[in-house]
DNA sequence: GCCAACGTTGGC
DNA sequence: GCCAACGTTGGC
């Protein structure tokens, strides 16, 4: 099994969006960096655990957590033109763009924020905080994953 | 294949 | 709202 973190902008949706959702599942779909979608479509399992991580907004950090229901697939808002998501070089018989589906599991009692991220010695080289990173899905060391757990209390 | 121009991300 | 960092596009 492997971690991730995704970040999603609050006001867009964020962990309290994914609650409502009918059972509290979505696609996660828009991701039109190719990294990413190599991630989602190759390497994204069933049982995965994934940090949400709420980005651009007041308090960036990461709120809880989901894990994958569903692996890899098309997006296919990438096919609606549309959407805001729509993209003409995306072929459904030749897709370019993927998604996976993510399940609530739980809301931390408090927001790990970034800055407090930022201050551990044990997470300096993590992944979302290395410079001038922009990717909205990454994968997460064991090690970080279970040092950031601790921090919740 | 280079690289300038442009668009986007996301913290502050 | 600013702007640094980065990814993508497209002319050559």
């Amino acid at each position: 099994m492997k971690y991730w973190l995704m970040k999603s902008e609050p006001d867009v949706f964020g962990i309290d969006d994914l609650i409502k959702m009918p059972k509290q599942t979505e696609h996660w779909d828009g991701v039109r960096n190719y990294q990413a979608r190599n991630m989602m479509r190759d390497e994204m399992k069933v049982g995965d655990q994934v940090f949400f991580y709420h980005s651009n907004c007041k308090e960036p950090g990461i709120v809880g957590i989901a894990e994958v229901v569903q692996e890899g697939y098309p997006d296919f808002t990438a096919f609606d033109p549309n959407g805001k998501y729509y993209d003409p070089k995306s072929d459904p018989d030749n897709p370019r763009w993927f998604m996976v589906d993510i399940r609530y599991v739980r809301k931390f009692k408090r927001t790990i924020t970034l800055t407090e991220l930022k201050e551990k010695k044990t997470l300096q080289n993590m992944r979302l905080l290395a410079r001038g990173n922009r990717l909205s899905v990454m994968p997460v060391e064991k090690k970080h994953w279970d040092f950031i757990l601790k921090q919740e209390k």
